[in-house]
DNA sequence: TCGGAAGATGACTCATGGTCATACTTTGAC
DNA sequence: GTCAAAGTATGACCATGAGTCATCTTCCGA
């Protein structure tokens, strides 16, 4: 047996444990009203304890939520495989992307707070590569659809505008969810999101298919 | 003289002073860094005094961005008096919307971290009645343009699909300026930001163009 | 001149992220 | 089996910062 093999395993093993907890009273509760108490309380340990894994508050949070992008791009890439038309595969992202930032309540707030401070945060080198993975998979699996669209012939988009659409793309979808988090009632907001994206997506695709 | 009036006036002054101080530090070092004895240091006054005049940090944060979003408003309305074509007006707007944010470093962070946890704050029925007010606004101009297009007969936009586009437009300009704040290098930062909003309106225009 | 109201103070409380001296447990070399 | 080193865990402790409150000062009208 290789010197320290289990006990690596294990440790892995108590991260995700910790990870876990932690997921699960963030997306409940939201990322301030939690402390690093509560997580530590919740899987039997002390506080000190949780340092030992991470270096801080923020990196369980951006930890947590690597992970969870990680599942979605995972999730996402098998819509190329079945041949279907990159209309389709657009909506399809773009109903996937809404599923999954409205599975649970805190998601996206906790998404949004980290794309705008994700620069001033100090975590460790590693976790600073995943992010860098994990938007580099995020960025080249729109613009694919895209690149696709084309290739098919159903959409005339010039090459040298992927990018602008990509940002568009992105930033509609983001923007149209922190937009009605701030308007309307708290009871219809799914369904108004959904809807709403929906509409806009309509469009968009339209959009891209009349370009020329 | 009326009974308490010039102490009203000078409590409303200072009220002013305070915000004027915490807006430059916010503006200057971002919302949590800086501490309301920070503020009260700047004003000469002490920590006890702001409560005063305030009911929390967060109050003084969205009155500092309630007035600075009022003078946007401001100084956005008289757009439509010059007789100019829909688009022009788009995209006068959609600068002056980019040059808002971009005008202080930290001003969009606050805001959208403000439109993402209003719902969740604790403030004042006043500064509430003020969010909506100003939300209203917002609105109402945005929709004012898609109106002004319609009746002018250069977008053929119908009139139950206004909502929809405004959400997009505004969803389209808040997340692309959040998605540079994430990707990409600090330093081209605005010229990024700049450049792209430019492209997505051209896109966005030729698009309610061409919408049947 | 006096009493009450408004304005102002800063020491204090309290919550919370993060640290560290200490102690316990496991491992592997002998 | 023994022991030292490495790894794991603890929780009292520290620093910080938001918000409070007993107390004091200033102002104003009667």
């Amino acid at each position: 047996m290789a010197p320290g093999e289990r006990r690596k395993r294990e440790k892995e093993q108590r991260r995700k444990t910790i990870l876990k907890a932690a997921r699960k009273l963030f997306f409940k509760r939201g990322y301030n009203p939690v402390t690093v108490s509560d997580i530590a309380k919740k899987v039997e340990l002390s506080k000190g304890a949780i340092y030992l894994y991470f270096s801080s508050k923020e990196e369980i949070c951006a930890q947590v939520l690597l992970d969870d992008i990680e599942k979605f791009h995972g999730e996402v890439l098998p819509i190329f495989e079945g041949g279907a038309g990159a209309s389709e595969i657009f909506a399809e992202f773009a109903h996937m992307y809404v599923d999954f930032f409205l599975k649970d309540r805190e998601l996206f707030r906790m998404f949004m707070n980290f794309m705008l401070h994700a620069n001033n945060l100090n975590l460790p080198d590693d976790t600073n590569k995943r992010i860098i993975r994990e938007t580099n998979k995020a960025v080249s699996v729109t613009e694919n659809i895209f690149q696709y669209g084309i290739d098919k012939g159903e959409f005339t988009l010039r090459k040298e505008d992927i990018r602008t659409m990509r940002n568009t793309f992105w930033g509609m979808l983001n923007g149209i969810i922190s937009l009605h988090l701030f308007i309307g009632r708290e009871s219809t907001r799914e369904e108004r999101i959904r809807s709403n994206v929906n509409k806009c997506l309509g469009i968009f695709i339209e959009g891209l298919k009349k370009t020329e």
